[in-house]
DNA sequence: CATCTATATTGATATTTCTCTATATAGGAA
DNA sequence: TTCCTATATAGAGAAATATCAATATAGATG
Protein backbone atom coordinates (compact mmCIF):
# COMPACT_ATOMS: atom_id res chain seq x y z
CA UNK A 1 0.00 0.00 0.00
CA UNK A 2 1.38 3.22 -1.11
CA UNK A 3 0.38 5.49 1.94
CA UNK A 4 2.18 3.22 4.99
CA UNK A 5 0.29 2.68 8.01
CA UNK A 6 0.70 4.81 10.80
CA UNK A 7 -0.12 3.75 14.35
CA UNK A 8 -3.58 5.70 14.42
CA UNK A 9 -4.54 3.68 10.73
CA UNK A 10 -3.28 0.25 12.82
CA UNK A 11 -5.31 1.21 15.96
CA UNK A 12 -8.22 1.80 13.29
CA UNK A 13 -8.46 -1.76 11.40
CA UNK A 14 -7.61 -3.07 14.57
CA UNK A 15 -11.25 -1.99 15.96
CA UNK A 16 -12.51 -1.91 12.60
CA UNK A 17 -13.84 -5.49 13.48
CA UNK A 18 -17.21 -6.70 15.17
CA UNK A 19 -15.16 -9.54 17.64
CA UNK A 20 -12.38 -7.02 18.77
CA UNK A 21 -14.73 -3.90 19.14
CA UNK A 22 -16.78 -6.06 20.92
CA UNK A 23 -14.21 -8.05 22.94
CA UNK A 24 -12.36 -3.71 23.52
CA UNK A 25 -16.02 -3.47 25.11
CA UNK A 26 -15.67 -6.05 27.42
CA UNK A 27 -12.32 -5.67 29.11
CA UNK A 28 -13.15 -2.17 29.00
CA UNK A 29 -15.89 -3.08 31.72
CA UNK A 30 -14.48 -6.09 32.73
CA UNK A 31 -16.64 -6.22 36.44
CA UNK A 32 -19.45 -6.48 34.24
CA UNK A 33 -18.86 -8.77 31.67
CA UNK A 34 -16.70 -11.41 33.54
CA UNK A 35 -16.87 -13.66 36.33
CA UNK A 36 -14.04 -12.66 39.33
CA UNK A 37 -10.64 -14.34 39.03
CA UNK A 38 -9.12 -16.50 40.84
CA UNK A 39 -4.81 -15.47 40.02
CA UNK A 40 -5.36 -11.67 38.54
CA UNK A 41 -7.82 -8.69 39.38
CA UNK A 42 -9.90 -8.41 36.42
CA UNK A 43 -9.32 -4.29 36.52
CA UNK A 44 -6.16 -4.41 37.77
CA UNK A 45 -4.37 -7.40 35.74
CA UNK A 46 -7.06 -8.01 33.23
CA UNK A 47 -9.22 -10.43 31.68
CA UNK A 48 -7.91 -13.72 31.30
CA UNK A 49 -8.03 -15.04 27.59
CA UNK A 50 -9.56 -17.92 28.42
CA UNK A 51 -12.66 -16.09 30.04
CA UNK A 52 -13.11 -14.16 26.04
CA UNK A 53 -13.01 -17.01 24.37
CA UNK A 54 -15.35 -18.94 26.14
CA UNK A 55 -17.91 -15.63 26.00
CA UNK A 56 -16.39 -14.70 22.42
CA UNK A 57 -17.66 -18.16 21.25
CA UNK A 58 -14.61 -18.40 18.83
CA UNK A 59 -11.65 -21.29 19.04
CA UNK A 60 -8.83 -19.95 21.41
CA UNK A 61 -6.33 -19.58 18.00
CA UNK A 62 -8.68 -17.54 16.56
CA UNK A 63 -9.10 -15.43 19.76
CA UNK A 64 -5.45 -15.38 20.31
CA UNK A 65 -5.19 -13.79 16.97
CA UNK A 66 -7.44 -10.99 17.79
CA UNK A 67 -5.47 -10.01 20.89
CA UNK A 68 -2.21 -10.00 19.31
CA UNK A 69 -4.08 -7.74 17.08
CA UNK A 70 -4.85 -5.74 19.13
CA UNK A 71 -1.51 -5.66 21.15
CA UNK A 72 -0.13 -4.49 18.46
CA UNK A 73 -1.96 -1.73 17.88
CA UNK A 74 -1.36 -0.94 21.70
CA UNK A 75 -4.97 -0.85 22.29
CA UNK A 76 -4.26 -3.64 25.12
CA UNK A 77 -1.42 -4.77 27.12
CA UNK A 78 -0.78 -8.47 27.86
CA UNK A 79 0.66 -10.20 31.15
CA UNK A 80 1.49 -13.36 32.57
CA UNK A 81 0.74 -15.02 35.31
CA UNK A 82 1.33 -18.26 36.34
CA UNK A 83 -0.22 -20.09 33.40
CA UNK A 84 -2.73 -17.45 32.36
CA UNK A 85 -2.32 -14.35 30.29
CA UNK A 86 -4.74 -11.57 31.28
CA UNK A 87 -5.32 -8.86 28.65
CA UNK A 88 -6.00 -4.78 29.84
CA UNK A 89 -6.66 -2.11 28.09
CA UNK A 90 -4.84 1.05 27.65
CA UNK A 91 -6.77 3.61 28.65
CA UNK A 92 -3.88 6.52 27.40
CA UNK A 93 -3.46 4.56 24.03
CA UNK A 94 -6.52 4.49 23.53
CA UNK A 95 -7.62 7.93 24.40
CA UNK A 96 -4.74 9.16 21.97
CA UNK A 97 -6.43 7.29 19.36
CA UNK A 98 -9.53 8.98 19.79
CA UNK A 99 -8.02 12.09 20.08
CA UNK A 100 -6.19 11.63 16.96
CA UNK A 101 -9.33 11.03 15.19
CA UNK A 102 -11.57 13.15 16.51
CA UNK A 103 -8.85 16.09 15.11
CA UNK A 104 -8.38 14.33 11.39
CA UNK A 105 -11.58 14.48 11.24
CA UNK A 106 -12.65 17.94 12.13
CA UNK A 107 -13.45 20.55 9.20
CA UNK A 108 -10.45 22.73 9.23
CA UNK A 109 -12.19 25.06 6.13
CA UNK A 110 -14.05 27.94 7.65
CA UNK B 1 -20.34 -13.08 11.00
CA UNK B 2 -21.88 -13.71 14.12
CA UNK B 3 -21.42 -9.74 15.31
CA UNK B 4 -23.35 -7.91 12.41
CA UNK B 5 -22.47 -5.00 11.17
CA UNK B 6 -23.98 -1.62 13.32
CA UNK B 7 -23.82 1.32 11.38
CA UNK B 8 -20.97 2.68 13.44
CA UNK B 9 -19.05 -0.52 12.61
CA UNK B 10 -19.40 0.15 8.54
CA UNK B 11 -18.17 3.60 9.51
CA UNK B 12 -15.29 2.46 10.78
CA UNK B 13 -14.48 -0.29 8.25
CA UNK B 14 -14.93 2.52 5.80
CA UNK B 15 -12.17 4.66 7.04
CA UNK B 16 -9.99 1.96 8.35
CA UNK B 17 -8.45 2.59 4.89
CA UNK B 18 -5.13 4.48 4.42
CA UNK B 19 -6.62 6.00 0.99
CA UNK B 20 -10.34 6.61 2.48
CA UNK B 21 -8.92 8.59 5.50
CA UNK B 22 -6.90 10.16 3.15
CA UNK B 23 -9.53 10.95 0.83
CA UNK B 24 -12.05 11.68 3.40
CA UNK B 25 -9.43 14.38 4.51
CA UNK B 26 -8.52 15.70 1.91
CA UNK B 27 -12.56 16.78 1.38
CA UNK B 28 -13.03 18.07 4.29
CA UNK B 29 -10.38 20.68 3.87
CA UNK B 30 -10.83 20.59 -0.09
CA UNK B 31 -9.71 24.32 -1.17
CA UNK B 32 -6.39 23.40 0.49
CA UNK B 33 -6.06 20.00 -1.27
CA UNK B 34 -7.95 20.75 -4.77
CA UNK B 35 -8.13 23.70 -7.53
CA UNK B 36 -10.95 25.99 -7.91
CA UNK B 37 -14.09 23.80 -9.59
CA UNK B 38 -15.60 25.61 -13.08
CA UNK B 39 -19.25 23.60 -12.20
CA UNK B 40 -19.34 22.92 -8.23
CA UNK B 41 -18.10 24.81 -5.64
CA UNK B 42 -15.62 22.78 -3.66
CA UNK B 43 -17.34 23.02 0.30
CA UNK B 44 -20.75 24.03 -0.83
CA UNK B 45 -21.32 21.19 -3.29
CA UNK B 46 -18.34 18.64 -2.80
CA UNK B 47 -15.54 17.57 -4.62
CA UNK B 48 -15.04 15.76 -8.32
CA UNK B 49 -14.32 12.31 -8.53
CA UNK B 50 -11.60 13.54 -11.06
CA UNK B 51 -9.56 15.57 -9.23
CA UNK B 52 -9.81 13.01 -6.50
CA UNK B 53 -8.62 10.17 -8.52
CA UNK B 54 -5.56 12.40 -10.10
CA UNK B 55 -4.36 12.89 -7.02
CA UNK B 56 -4.50 9.65 -4.98
CA UNK B 57 -3.15 7.89 -8.23
CA UNK B 58 -5.15 5.22 -8.00
CA UNK B 59 -7.76 3.91 -11.66
CA UNK B 60 -10.83 5.85 -12.03
CA UNK B 61 -13.09 2.25 -11.00
CA UNK B 62 -10.93 2.17 -7.97
CA UNK B 63 -11.69 5.50 -7.04
CA UNK B 64 -15.07 5.08 -7.80
CA UNK B 65 -15.33 1.80 -5.42
CA UNK B 66 -13.91 3.64 -2.37
CA UNK B 67 -16.26 6.50 -3.19
CA UNK B 68 -18.88 3.96 -3.06
CA UNK B 69 -17.97 2.49 0.60
CA UNK B 70 -17.98 5.94 1.93
CA UNK B 71 -21.33 7.04 0.62
CA UNK B 72 -22.35 3.20 1.81
CA UNK B 73 -20.95 4.32 5.30
CA UNK B 74 -23.15 8.10 4.88
CA UNK B 75 -19.69 9.75 5.68
CA UNK B 76 -20.28 11.47 2.45
CA UNK B 77 -22.60 11.71 0.13
CA UNK B 78 -22.97 12.67 -3.84
CA UNK B 79 -24.59 14.84 -6.11
CA UNK B 80 -24.48 14.97 -9.74
CA UNK B 81 -24.34 18.34 -11.51
CA UNK B 82 -24.16 18.08 -15.24
CA UNK B 83 -21.53 15.23 -15.88
CA UNK B 84 -19.61 15.18 -13.21
CA UNK B 85 -20.24 13.54 -9.33
CA UNK B 86 -19.15 15.83 -6.84
CA UNK B 87 -18.45 14.69 -3.33
CA UNK B 88 -18.76 16.00 0.05
CA UNK B 89 -18.44 15.15 3.66
CA UNK B 90 -21.28 14.34 5.88
CA UNK B 91 -20.31 16.14 8.83
CA UNK B 92 -23.21 15.43 11.60
CA UNK B 93 -22.96 11.77 10.57
CA UNK B 94 -18.78 12.14 11.02
CA UNK B 95 -19.42 13.76 14.60
CA UNK B 96 -21.84 10.68 15.45
CA UNK B 97 -19.67 8.49 14.76
CA UNK B 98 -17.04 9.88 16.69
CA UNK B 99 -19.15 10.67 19.61
CA UNK B 100 -20.70 6.78 19.45
CA UNK B 101 -16.79 5.55 19.44
CA UNK B 102 -15.66 7.84 21.80
CA UNK B 103 -18.95 6.59 24.13
CA UNK B 104 -18.03 3.28 23.63
CA UNK B 105 -14.60 3.41 24.53
CA UNK B 106 -14.72 4.70 27.45
CA UNK B 107 -14.21 3.00 30.51
CA UNK B 108 -17.26 2.62 32.66
CA UNK B 109 -16.06 0.68 35.78
CA UNK B 110 -15.04 3.08 38.79
C1' DC C 1 -24.72 12.90 -35.62
C1' DA C 2 -19.84 11.75 -34.21
C1' DT C 3 -16.67 12.31 -30.76
C1' DC C 4 -14.83 13.35 -26.38
C1' DT C 5 -15.07 13.38 -21.33
C1' DA C 6 -16.71 11.75 -16.80
C1' DT C 7 -18.41 8.15 -14.26
C1' DA C 8 -20.24 3.43 -13.42
C1' DT C 9 -20.22 -1.48 -14.08
C1' DT C 10 -18.20 -5.99 -15.05
C1' DG C 11 -15.00 -9.40 -14.47
C1' DA C 12 -10.52 -10.92 -13.22
C1' DT C 13 -6.58 -11.26 -10.09
C1' DA C 14 -3.78 -10.57 -6.02
C1' DT C 15 -3.64 -9.75 -1.35
C1' DT C 16 -5.38 -9.65 3.16
C1' DT C 17 -8.33 -11.18 6.75
C1' DC C 18 -10.79 -14.51 9.39
C1' DT C 19 -11.24 -18.82 10.92
C1' DC C 20 -10.35 -23.53 11.86
C1' DT C 21 -7.69 -28.04 13.06
C1' DA C 22 -3.57 -29.92 14.49
C1' DT C 23 0.40 -29.48 17.06
C1' DA C 24 3.86 -27.37 20.21
C1' DT C 25 5.12 -25.31 24.59
C1' DA C 26 4.94 -24.61 29.28
C1' DG C 27 3.15 -24.61 33.87
C1' DG C 28 0.45 -27.12 37.56
C1' DA C 29 -1.23 -31.29 39.77
C1' DA C 30 -1.24 -36.07 40.87
C1' DT D 1 7.22 -38.45 35.49
C1' DT D 2 2.60 -38.38 33.53
C1' DC D 3 -1.46 -35.99 32.70
C1' DC D 4 -4.22 -31.90 32.41
C1' DT D 5 -4.91 -27.04 31.41
C1' DA D 6 -3.75 -22.58 29.15
C1' DT D 7 -1.73 -20.40 25.47
C1' DA D 8 0.98 -20.01 21.13
C1' DT D 9 2.32 -21.36 16.55
C1' DA D 10 1.86 -23.54 11.97
C1' DG D 11 -0.66 -24.40 8.11
C1' DA D 12 -4.74 -24.49 5.33
C1' DG D 13 -9.05 -22.92 3.39
C1' DA D 14 -12.75 -19.56 2.78
C1' DA D 15 -14.21 -15.03 2.42
C1' DA D 16 -13.51 -10.24 1.96
C1' DT D 17 -10.88 -6.41 0.08
C1' DA D 18 -8.20 -3.74 -3.18
C1' DT D 19 -6.97 -3.15 -7.55
C1' DC D 20 -6.95 -2.98 -12.60
C1' DA D 21 -8.33 -3.35 -17.70
C1' DA D 22 -12.16 -3.41 -20.55
C1' DT D 23 -16.55 -1.88 -21.48
C1' DA D 24 -20.99 0.60 -20.85
C1' DT D 25 -23.57 4.78 -20.10
C1' DA D 26 -24.60 9.41 -20.39
C1' DG D 27 -23.83 14.16 -20.99
C1' DA D 28 -21.11 17.84 -23.61
C1' DT D 29 -19.06 19.59 -27.70
C1' DG D 30 -18.26 20.29 -32.34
Amino acid sequence: MQIPDTSTLIALKAVANGKRLQILEWILDPREHFPPQRDGDLVDDGVCIKFITDKIGLSQPTVTSHMHILCEAKLVSSKQIKNWVFYKPDRSKIDAVLAQLNGRLQSRSG
